[in-house]
DNA sequence: CTTTATGCAAAGGTTTTGCATTCCT
DNA sequence: AGGAATGCAAAACCTTTGCATAAAG
């Protein structure tokens, strides 16, 4: 697979280091984690990667937008790729499971927003909490 | 003012306490308030309540149905009435502006989800974090 | 060799908890 | 009186920061 984002990294003066890519390895293979998930996943596969960097890392790597986060629960925020995020989170108030649907059931929403505020929606950041079908 | 929460209370088995009623209080005024802005708005109008006591009763006052937050940002979430939190928050991601917008705007996606996948919006906790007007 | 990145440990902010005391009912 | 609620202090989380050391370019 091609690193592009090695380019995009010196590009903008940082530099590739084996933590940097063992955070996105992680944040690829877990979907949805924690930054104390993505230490752990770390932990198991190598040396490890110290839970500062580890934060320092998910910042970096938001910023370069090749990872975003979302709250989907009370606690940590959860990051997933960028190219992955392309969607809403539901939780469910009463099970707690996650589900994710396309982003064009929220276009009216988008568009009602744009229209109406001139507010530029976010739709990757998206979480909608209310209850599952199973649930009611 | 009818202190119609004051029988919800009892019937519960809770008791109706100072402290309680100046949480109350302090969200009615406040509007959106973090539990350290409840705590601080309560501590100069009386003697003063405890912080843990605050996050004891707006957990309670939530359960009751009196209160409900949501998160605007990073930090500590935000309390309001229950009765007046029949909107949806608007976050500018650049200037932190909150914007308050009638829910009458989402029901587009609350049908489209309750149609689809049989989910269950819950509104008043709902937030959508982009970019305001002023902003773009 | 220069500069950035990491690890560690300490600090900062937020929330929870245990327990003795207070105070509704 | 009896049980629930409060205050206090300590602990538990989550995140950030300063600084010495390590490592990328």
């Amino acid at each position: 697979m091609a690193e592009t984002w090695h380019e995009e990294l010196r590009s903008r003066g940082y530099r590739i280091t084996p933590q940097r890519q063992l955070v996105l390895e992680a944040i690829t293979q877990l979907g949805h984690a924690t930054p104390e998930d993505i230490c752990s996943r770390v932990q198991e596969t190598a040396r490890g990667v110290n839970i500062s960097t580890v934060y320092r890392t998910v910042e970096l790597l938001e910023e370069l937008g090749l990872v975003s986060h979302t709250h989907l629960g009370h606690g940590a925020p959860t990051y997933h790729l960028a190219s992955e995020a392309d969607h809403v989170h539901l939780v469910c108030r009463s099970c707690s499971k996650v589900t994710e649907v396309a982003p064009e059931l929220v276009n009216g929403l988008v568009d009602v927003l744009d229209d109406r505020l001139g507010f530029a929606t976010d739709v990757r950041h998206l979480t909608v909490f209310g209850r599952c079908g199973d649930c009611r």
